[in-house]
DNA sequence: TATAATGTGCTTGTGTTAGTTGCAATTGAT
DNA sequence: ATCAATTGCAACTAACACAAGCACATTATA
């Protein structure tokens, strides 16, 4: 999977990725480790397994350690939506930016903005909650339920 | 002006310091240089240059060039949105993916969360046009109109 | 116990963006 | 006409964020 350009200016960029690997755990509706995962996205293992714990801590997956481990969901590819997805990915990356070092105006005029940005982005969670899992998959062939 | 993380995941990176710059020239209500806003935004003047062209293409702002130029506002401090100039700022920052290599359905797949994405940024763009930049300067004492 | 997986710290690689320099073209002041 | 100040633009460098990849302790099961 390539890192290029994202083509959106929204979202973190794993988000995809961990949509890809969700798609394929509702698909296989078993339990799959992160290198079947990973093979099956075009990613890493390694990084899979940080993707999937951010989903795991959420309660969309279950992690299970050990021989004959892996992943598997714990929701129904009906009940999760993109906007689940989007906001397990997003924990972690969202701290506000540090103070801004151009003067008093400019970093109340910075907060004012983050807020709003704040907001905005919401409301995109917001938007990507009328989508499914299992919508997505029904609009890929391969993936049909 | 740090470039640390951004706090929220939406929006381009220039977003702010764009809005920082118009904020500026609503405020002077006069031409001022790219290094003049550069100074007051703690940024580079060929930085501002390169925004500062973004904001002029979609005719937000003017630029005059030989002595004396600079950038002035070409619409009124409550006629110009953060949705245009989230706009603006992204133009040429919003192609596509390229295809990426994870099979043919994956590559369905990825294109529908672009469709779903790329409605969700329409949308999110929507949203920040209720916000004009009188609206913003009013919010922080110093630029109150 | 041996095996196969997760969890995680650390290093490396890479793409994107900002910072910087240099200079041609342009425009107004003198 | 000359000079000074500015944009526009190309090229390069630097910083940063994020993914890729390795190593290994931990955990759980056959």
């Amino acid at each position: 999977m390539s890192s290029a350009n994202r083509g959106v200016n929204i979202g973190p960029p794993r988000f995809k990725i961990a949509v890809h690997a969700i798609v394929w755990l509702a698909k296989s509706n078993n339990i799959l480790s992160s290198a079947m995962i990973a093979d099956q996205v075009s990613s890493h293992a390694t990084f899979m397994r940080r993707v999937l714990q951010q989903l795991a801590v959420t309660g969309i997956v279950e992690s299970r350690g050990g021989r004959e481990g892996g992943y598997i969901l714990r929701q129904d590819a009906c009940q999760i939506t993109l906007g689940d997805i989007y906001s397990a990915v997003s924990t972690g990356c969202a701290e506000p930016d540090e103070d801004v070092d151009c003067g008093e105006a400019g970093a109340q005029l910075d907060q004012e903005l983050e807020k709003i940005l704040y907001e905005a982005e919401q409301q995109t969670i917001d938007h990507l909650r009328q989508y499914t899992i299992a919508d997505v998959m029904n609009r890929v062939d391969f993936f049909k339920i």
